[in-house]
DNA sequence: GTCTTCATGAGAATGATTATCGATCACAAC
DNA sequence: GTTGTGATCGATAATCATTCTCATGAAGAC
């Protein structure tokens, strides 16, 4: 299959990258990890983030998705194998989910129509317990 | 909850858009239409179609996904309610899914973490019979 | 230390989407 | 049919996330 990664220097910017990923506990943005890593005191150049957070992405060490308006955002995800995610679209929160469930749903309704080589993309949005309480004006 | 739509005037170029939509199968970007429209011969602006699409998703009149980069893609759905897609990767079939156990999931998965309020993306992407077949190269 | 090669970053470029704002048009009332 | 008025249009500028460029810096191998 030959999915080496070629080779991955360990420099001091994807090292802060990593260390920043592994203490937020959410979903960040690009452009948000580059504006802390700054505010830390981390020199940082934002083409850097961006690409570094790619690399992270395709060596599966960080998980993507989309934002409501359409940016990327990156978690760094305790869960190793294939999981979904419960986002608190207040505090953002996140809780890994795994459902076998869904898992073999998403293989049968594939099938049933005919189609092959099936992926997914299945996330849940909303108010966690403390956020819920607190919006209860 | 007054959700009634204002006033939606009839225009020429609305007309255009829903008509284009009601006859493409598949998910169109606005760029796409806009081109497509304009190549059949409608004149119509580029910020009209994008503010037209955004008018008729609120409306619930089409349905609204990601395409892979980022961009926001509609169609005209023939299932009213609440549904999912089952898109072609290569051509861009897609079929409409319901799946009652998928919504009775989601909410037990947030109801256990104690999330209210809850939503749900859920689209699943392949290769249709055809393109799967032709790709056997 | 030397060398080769990849990584970095400041700034320019890209490209989708949104905002502007005067000109037009839909349509309800006469 | 005319008219009044406010919604809609559209050419274009503005936004803004993301990507590209390319000269410079730094890892890693020997
Ligand atoms: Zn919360
Ligand atoms: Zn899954
Ligand atoms: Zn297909
Ligand atoms: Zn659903």
């Amino acid at each position: 299959m030959m999915t080496e990664h070629p080779q991955r220097r360990t420099t001091r910017q994807r090292t802060a990258i990593g260390e920043f990923l592994a203490h937020a506990g959410d979903f960040r943005t690009a452009q948000q990890i580059h504006e802390q890593l700054r505010m830390g005191g981390d020199r940082v150049g934002l083409a850097t983030v961006y690409r570094t957070l790619q690399s992270m992405a395709e060596g599966g060490e960080v998980d993507t998705v989309r934002t409501a308006d359409g940016e990327s955002a990156y978690r760094r995800c305790t869960t190793s194998g294939h999981h979904h995610h419960l986002v608190c679209r207040s505090c953002g929160r996140t809780e890994e989910i795994m459902a076998k469930a869904v898992e073999a749903w998403a293989a049968t309704i594939a099938a049933q129509h005919g189609f092959t080589d099936v992926t997914h993309d299945v996330e849940l949005y909303g108010l966690c317990a403390r956020c819920g309480a607190t919006s209860t004006r």
